[in-house]
RNA sequence: GGACGGGUGGGUGAGUGGCUAAAACCAGCAGACUGUAAAUCUGCCGCUCCUUGCGGGCUACGAAGGUUCGAAUCCUUCCCCGUCCA
């Protein structure tokens, strides 16, 4: 009606861990004009390709592709870099008229570019390693005694065993002198200035998990080995980040003769699927999201999700490449 | 054939007369999560009933029988498994 006036269209594809988003991200593309975005805390890394399930060059050549390698392994990815690399990317889709298509793996980086984040610092490696070193002195429990002091009402929210979240939290409150729930209420920008759709993909739980299973023995196959000896071989350090990202952990315990390469198999397998849950379980939150029970690959599947954006109002670009259809 | 050691809930494995539906860990399920998020953390986890309670009933520690107020724990027999001897 009035597309003049209304802000553009911005895609989000929600989904677990290999239920499709990356396929779906580029059928949609071809057919709506649009660019991928991946939302995603591993594709950032360079270097860390078969393991993070990045789409191939041949496919990222047939669409545009943004936010995939963009960090060094050494650099540490967070939610608010996340943001801001994401929102150069949309006003730079905007002014090209594209569609921007997130094919979002990280629930946490898609709730901070489209709801932002509360104004505060960000992380200080210099007081992360005094709070770690007190919380060696002190013993366990020191770290939430000392949030209770600082801010009772976070404190309230977070486990004493989860020392992560409290060793944010407490960052937080010294580094501003203010409790980090009171800045945290005084509430966060929204992304503005673009009509978000999202659309889930939901599998059959058995399916999904079918899936993993097979992606994992390829991705094996594919010599995910030779790139984690190689990455080892580059001189990086072996406590850089990416390191830790599911399978590259329980690979270089097969390195170290710690597991045998069977063993790592079952073992990624296995941290897939519980990765796909917590996933789940954090989509399932996720406002406003239309639901598809399927894998984001399936030609039954697809037409079916163009036709519900297209409901929604978008519209089918008319540079959809021959023979895709 | 003989001598030891062992058989515990989906798995590993603790428990050697009551506090034990049975530690702990894993798996599984559910959940939380505003700057490490492929991270971190929480709850549940034999079956069943209701008036949902530190509630009731049933089943459970290889099998059967026994001792005892009471047994996964003690005794007897049997069946499996492992190691060693023949």
């Amino acid at each position: 009606m009035n597309a003049k006036n209304s802000p553009p269209f911005l895609v989000a594809i929600v989904g677990p861990t290999a239920s499709g988003k990356s396929a779906l991200g580029i059928w949609l593309a071809e057919r709506l004009g649009g660019e991928v975005v991946s939302c995603d805390s591993t594709q950032l890394y360079r270097g860390f390709d078969i393991g993070t399930a990045k789409p191939p060059a041949a496919e990222r050549r047939q669409v545009p592709h943004h936010l995939i390698d963009v960090l060094h392994p050494r650099e540490a990815a967070t939610a608010g870099g996340y943001r801001e690399r994401a929102l150069a990317v949309l006003e730079d889709l905007r002014l090209r008229k594209r569609l921007p298509i997130l094919t979002v793996g990280t629930g946490l980086y898609l709730r901070a570019l489209l709801e932002g984040l509360a104004e505060v610092p960000q992380r200080s490696e210099e007081l992360r390693e005094r709070l770690r070193a007190s919380r060696e002195e002190h013993g366990p429990g020191y770290l939430h005694r000392l949030l209770r002091r600082l801010d009772p009402q976070a404190a309230q929210k977070i486990a004493q065993a989860d020392e992560q979240k409290l060793i944010r939290a407490i960052e937080v409150c010294l580094l501003t002198r203010r409790p980090i729930s009171e800045l945290h209420r005084s509430g966060r920008k929204p992304l503005e200035g673009w009509r978000v759709v999202k659309i889930g993909l939901m599998p059959a739980r058995g399916k999904l998990y079918e899936r993993i299973h097979a992606r994992t023995a390829s991705m094996l196959e594919q010599g995910w080995m030779r790139e984690v000896q190689g990455l080892l071989g580059t001189g990086l350090d072996e406590n850089a980040k990416p390191f830790d990202f599911l399978g590259y952990r329980e690979l270089r315990a097969v390195l170290r003769n710690k597991l045998s390469l069977e063993q790592a198999s079952e073992a990624i397998q296995q941290a897939t699927r519980r990765y796909a849950k917590r996933q789940l379980t954090w989509f399932r939150k996720e406002a406003e999201v239309e639901w598809f029970a399927g894998f984001g690959d399936d030609p039954d599947l697809q037409p079916a999700i163009l036709r519900f954006l297209e409901s929604q109002g978008l519209k089918r670009s008319r540079r959809t490449r021959e023979g895709s259809v």
